[in-house]
DNA sequence: GTCTATAAGGCGATAGAC
DNA sequence: GTCTATCGCCTTATAGAC
C-alpha cells in the first residue's frame, strides 16, 4: 500500500517535470506571451485543462522555471569556484566561474534562456522574485572582482562594473550560437576569458 | 492648394512616426506578443482601429521597426568607419565601429532593442527579412577582423568567430544597464574595446 | 483621419464527468 | 489524473459613420 502510493507520487512528479521541461523549451523559443497553455499541453499530448492539476496558473509555472534556471547557475558557479584549491590565481577563479556559468547556461539551456531572454515580459510578481536571485549572483561576481583588483591582479584603471557586465554579456550571448557539435563548453570559456584577461592584440 | 495637400501629408507622416516611436518603446519593454494594439493606441490617445489607417497589420508595424533599428546600426557603423583616415590602425577601426554600434544602439534604443531582444518572438516572415540585414552586418565585422588578423595585428590564436560574438554580446548588453546620466557612450565603448584589446590583467 | 461597433477567434482558467 | 465543455475576457482586424 505504501509502495503503491509512492509509485503514484513518482508518476505525478515525473509528469510535473515533463511539463516544466516542455514549457521551458517553448517559452525560450516563443517567449512567455507567445506560448499558450494549449501549445504546452499539445506538445505533451495532453489537454490544457489537465495542466491545472499540476500547476495553479501559467504565472506559477514560469516562476518555477525562472527559479530553476537561476538557482542552477548560482549553485553550479559557487560549487565549482569553492572547489578550487586555496590560493588559486585570479585568472583561475575567473575561468572556473566562466566555465560554471556556461555549463549551467548551456546544459539547462531552456530554463536559463527563458530566465535571461524573456525576463522583461514576465508578470511583475515573477520579475520581483527573479531579481532577488539575480542580484545575489551579480554580487558574487562583484566581490571576486573587487578582491582581485585590491590584490593588484586587475589593472587599477579597469571599471569593474562595465567589465562584469561585458563579461556576462559575452558569456550569455553564447546561448545564441552554441551548438553541441562544435567547440566544448570549457574551450569556449577559455577563449572568452582569454580575450578579457590577455586581450587579442599581438 | 498644393500647400494644403503637403501640410496634410506631413501630418500623416508625423502621426506615422509617433506610432512607430510609441510601438518601439512598448515592444522593447513588453515584447511583441505582450503588447496589444490597444496599448499602443491608448499611449497615443487614439483608438486601436485608427492605427489601421497608417499600417496594414501589427506584423507590418513591427517589421518596419525592425528594419529601422537594424539599418540604423549598419549605416551608422559603416559611415563612421569609412570616415576614418586611410591607414588607421586596427584598434582605431574596432573602437570606431564599437562607438558607432553603441551610439546607434542607445540613441535609437527602442528600435534596436526591439530588434535585438524580441527577434525570436516575431512572426516568421518578419524574422526572415531581419536575417538578411543581420547577416550583412555580421559580415562587415567578419571582414574587418579577418583582415586585421592577416595583417598580424590580432593574435593568430584568436578564434575570430567567438571573438566577434563576444564583443557584440558585450556591446549589446549595454542596452540593459546604460543610463544617460553616467558614462558617455564613447567612454563605454573605449572601456569595452580596451578590455578586449589589451586585457585586464596588470 | 479618427471614431464606434462588431466580427471571429484565441486566451487563461474552472467545473464536473470519468 | 486527464478528459470535455464552457465561461468571460482579450486579441487582431474590418465596416461604416462622422
Amino acid at each position: 500500500m505504501l509502495k503503491e502510493k509512492s509509485t503514484q507520487t513518482n508518476k505525478v512528479k515525473k509528469t510535473r517535470e515533463r511539463i516544466l521541461d516542455t514549457s521551458a523549451a517553448l517559452f525560450s523559443k516563443q517567449g512567455y506571451n507567445g506560448t499558450a497553455l494549449r501549445d504546452i499541453a499539445s506538445a505533451l499530448d495532453m489537454k490544457a485543462g489537465s495542466l491545472y492539476y499540476h500547476f495553479d496558473s501559467k504565472e506559477q509555472l514560469v516562476l518555477e522555471i525562472l527559479k530553476i534556471g537561476l538557482e542552477n547557475i548560482i549553485n553550479t558557479v559557487i560549487t565549482r569556484v569553492n572547489a578550487l584549491p586555496e590560493g588559486s590565481s585570479t585568472k583561475e577563479v575567473l575561468l572556473e566561474a566562466a566555465k560554471g556559468h556556461l555549463a549551467a547556461l548551456l546544459e539547462k539551456g531552456d530554463y536559463t534562456s527563458t530566465s535571461i531572454r524573456n525576463y522583461g515580459q514576465m508578470p511583475d510578481a515573477v520579475q520581483e522574485e527573479g531579481r532577488v536571485l539575480r542580484d545575489r549572483y551579480e554580487n558574487m561576481w562583484r566581490k571576486w572582482l573587487v578582491e582581485a583588483q585590491n590584490k593588484g591582479d586587475i589593472k587599477a584603471s579597469t571599471d569593474l562594473k562595465i567589465f562584469r557586465l561585458s563579461l556576462l554579456g559575452a558569456l550569455n550571448r553564447t546561448l545564441a550560437w552554441y551548438s553541441p557539435g562544435g567547440k566544448s563548453i570549457d574551450e569556449i570559456a577559455e577563449a572568452q576569458v582569454g580575450f578579457f584577461w590577455d586581450g587579442i592584440k599581438s
